[in-house]
DNA sequence: CTATTGATGCAACTCAGTTGCATGGCCATT
DNA sequence: AATGGCCATGCAACTGAGTTGCATCAATAG
């Protein structure tokens, strides 16, 4: 496991730090985007700096080992980078949980020529509704 | 026109005053999305308080007047709800404005059947691109 | 093993947004 | 037109996310 984590940091010329392998580690396992507090909670050395976490997200997304969701709530989410494809994000009405999921390339909008003059380079969906645990 | 925004405060049963009548007419005949600073920044009179814009936002979004609109930076940004229907959010990547754009029927994302039991109620597309003022 | 470079920690700060409370204005009733 | 209830407004103080500067320490190249 940890090899493993080791080597894509490496592969994204990232230097291997404990709490990069840490930070890491839980994004790569998580279903659902997390906020920095939640990574935070989850990091088994509680005792990683706010900043370093903020500065190891913003290297992290740098490199594109993971991306920043767009949220409703006031915080940051952070996924880890499944694929470069265009991929949806599932928000939960329910437990207000974030899922990163890939997007079925039938279901894509085609990039609409909206009033003239707009150009559309790439293009991300979000889906409300009910995740497993919440639906009714 | 203050007749009509008049109106449009009562509709949604609002009281109608001075702030409101204001903060409605920079959300009504504006073209993107804009922020806490934004407005307060248009506003005739510019000594309202912070508090109350906040507080007139929240209760607009609420009566369904206007919506709040993901965006990727720190801040808020808030929209006059011009439909209720799908509609997309343009983002520029040149001058970071967000346009609130109708979507035509033929580009919206069928709710694509996820992983087994996410049940989707809504969705919205976001466009990342180039506006009209900064297409290189 | 040593040197260089960049990662970490700490303190202080900025900025968006919130909460509590007192005052004042909108509007319905008379 | 005057009265009064209710809620919109303003002010002050606060919370919480995220940033910046700087000193120290650790990962890797030689
Ligand atoms: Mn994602
Ligand atoms: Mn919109
Ligand atoms: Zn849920
Ligand atoms: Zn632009």
């Amino acid at each position: 496991m940890e090899a493993r984590l080791r080597d894509i940091l490496k592969e994204h010329d990232l230097k291997v730090t404990p709490v990069r392998l840490q930070v890491l580690e839980v994004l790569a396992t998580s279903e659902v985007a997390l906020s920095h507090h939640d990574i935070s909670n989850r990091l088994s050395d509680d005792s990683v700096d706010k900043v370093t976490l903020y500065r190891t997200l913003h290297a992290f997304a740098e490199r594109q080992l993971i991306h920043k969701v767009p949220s409703d709530g006031p915080n940051g989410l952070y996924a880890f980078r499944l694929s470069h494809d265009a991929h949806a994000h599932f928000i939960c009405d329910g437990c207000e949980r974030v899922y990163c999921t890939p997007l079925p390339e039938a279901a894509r909008p085609v990039a609409p020529t909206l009033t003239a003059g707009f150009q559309v380079t790439t293009q991300d969906v979000r889906l409300h509704g009910y995740c497993p645990d919440c639906h009714a």
